[in-house]
DNA sequence: ATAACTCGTTCACTTAAGTTAAGAAATACT
DNA sequence: AGTATTTCTTAACTTAAGTGAACGAGTTAT
């Protein structure tokens, strides 16, 4: 488990074998189990998530209803947005199945970031990548329908579909449960 | 407008007027005008933007339609996403208004950040920064309506619905030209 | 000044997503 | 095992976005 988070890391800097120790002696790692919810609306966590194993799920409840807006497997980084003003857009973390996850907070940081330059230099290009990343997937979101976003989802990642609950993926799409139901049926039909 | 750029900076670091004068030695101000393309699908720059004045607008051209992804306006910063390995999904950049940037460049980048720690601070809190509020603006583009979609943005930032052509706000809010002017009608109905 | 183009709006029609409701299938509970 | 709950699908109807076309206003070009 520990080799994972090393080989993720020596894309980005290589460590010694001391600062290796120093990473490992934080503590960082944490089992949680299917359903556990990591952060709740409201709450001020300053926690960052890396998954070793496992999913978890960030989602709103708007007029009661729950809106997933993103998944996070195995090798995923995800960090807080630290709402900075608005206070209204709260969110949930949670678990969607059992999972190892890495667990960092902002202090944890903040020290490690002055100790180790490397460490900093790490962050900067993972935040980079990641800005990136996610740019691409707006821009992706933005210019297709739902049928296309499903659709490059089963291309780009095809395990979520199988590994998480429909209704949830949904809302992922931006869409409601029954009409990826029916768009589904409608994907079926058209191949026949 | 150098005042602009420091003021600016001093949010994240402090510097020394020496860095002050380091940073404008790069001489990276440019003056752009209307309707200049910065960057051609298919080219690969690593130039990163800054706006001080003007609006740049990120934008894809998919059968034959431009859609636009993106809107940046004074003291936004503009990363290029550096597709890594996806050809297919290139971009367009180009100057809605005449526009004064700062164009910096990867190997700029580098050397800066290797020669002043501080530097890599202020890009590490920049991307963070930039990836936390890019979180949420997907988040509520996910879980609303084009109609809300519309309210949100006359909130946040009325002035862009004045200076930038109807078309490219249509396809940047997810939807056809026609269906914005419809939106736009049905709104007013509401109120009366 | 006229012609060509772009841009925004409107309309009629098509297509797909939202809504409400009902029922089947799978899962969790005790 | 049997009950309750959640999850997924289907259907009928409503609402809104996509499409194709037409029109006027404003801009650019010649």
């Amino acid at each position: 488990m520990q080799d994972l988070l090393f080989d993720f890391i020596s894309k980005y800097v290589s460590l010694t074998e001391e600062e290796k120790n120093a990473i490992l002696s934080l503590d960082l790692f944490r089992s949680v189990k299917k359903g556990t919810i990591l952060l709740k609306e409201g709450q001020k966590t300053e926690d960052s998530y890396f998954v070793l194993k496992g999913c978890i799920r960030v989602y709103y409840i708007i007029d009661g209803e729950e809106k997933t807006t993103a998944f996070y497997t195995e090798l995923d980084a995800l960090t807080p947005h630290r709402v900075l003003n608005n206070a209204s857009s709260d969110y949930f973390i949670s678990c969607v199945e059992d999972s190892i996850l890495l667990v960092s907070n902002t202090d944890m940081e903040v020290e490690m970031n002055s100790k180790f330059p490397k460490f900093e230099t790490m962050c900067r290009m993972l935040s980079e990548e990641l800005l990136a990343k996610q740019q691409i997937d707006f821009d992706e979101f933005k210019t297709s329908s739902p049928e296309e976003r499903y659709l490059n989802l089963l291309q780009k990642r095809p395990d979520l579909i199988q590994r998480v609950p429909q209704h949830q993926l949904a809302s992922y799409l931006g869409i409601k449960p029954q009409s990826l139901s029916r768009l589904r049926a409608r994907i079926l039909e058209k191949k026949s």
